[in-house]
DNA sequence: GCTATAGTTAGCTTCATGGCTAACCAATCG
DNA sequence: CGATTGGTTAGCCATGAAGCTAACTATAGC
């Protein structure tokens, strides 16, 4: 548990940059090599080899060198983790807006009850738009 | 556009702390007060403000303050911008499925074609696997 | 009007991030 | 073999992020 938010943790950071947003759309089309994935970018080699080992230790992107390249590609499972967290979201956001409309459904109820009863005071409404 | 990627580096940013991915979830159930959100955290308030400051700097996160007590909101626009990287990552992705598909006939048309004539040298091709 | 509550401001540490240069391997290529 | 190419290591610097305390402001409640 505790892993698993370091890892999102990771994910996120290492999306939270423009260099390596753009890597990893660059590495979706195919893998590539550093030097490659560097050249568009105006930046000295270990400065963005940083770049790459932040992908690659959030384990959104997988590296293996053989002679003296080293080629990137893109692992697309661990983007699983992040969008998994949207979706986590969206479904607490749906339950909200079930609970809203539960909310909602029970005020008329009450206020049906109300109808037979008194028209009492229609209690402040709150937190939730 | 400039903006726009400053804009997901934010959004990124502010996601990439379980703090704040804690006070989003939070807030998606519903709004909340300041001291409502810092309340499961062990952390002093100045810092924790920085979390909301954080959250509503990336436009995740509104925040009003009525007499003493700020009450904040999530602003769920903001979050398609990130979902829509991961959109148009995953349509990337899909392109180069495609492209290879394409890549895998062209192969199979040729190797026909070759079996008529005879196996030329294929031109050297870079970058996309 | 005093006191407790809810945030806010200011200022300080510490550590992480993002960039650089310079020097250093280790494969290729001529 | 010697030079080039492709990465890598090491170390430096500036900035910013994340936490803290202490002191302050302003509303709410009694």
């Amino acid at each position: 548990m505790a892993n698993q938010s370091s890892r999102l943790d990771q994910i996120f950071a290492a999306l939270a940059d423009p260099t390596r947003r753009a890597v990893v759309m660059r590495l979706c089309a195919g893998e590539a090599s550093v030097g490659e994935l560097a050249d568009p970018f105006d930046m000295a080699l270990p400065s963005f080899m940083k770049h790459v080992h932040a992908l690659e230790a959030s384990g959104l992107v997988l590296s293996e060198k053989s002679g003296r390249v080293r080629t990137c590609r893109l692992r697309p499972d661990a983007l699983v983790g992040a969008e998994d967290w949207f979706q986590q979201l969206r479904a607490v956001w749906e339950a909200r807006l079930d609970r809203f409309e539960a909310y909602v459904m029970k005020l008329k109820k009450e206020k049906e009850r109300a109808g037979a009863k008194r028209p009492s005071r229609t209690t402040k409404r709150k937190g939730s738009e």
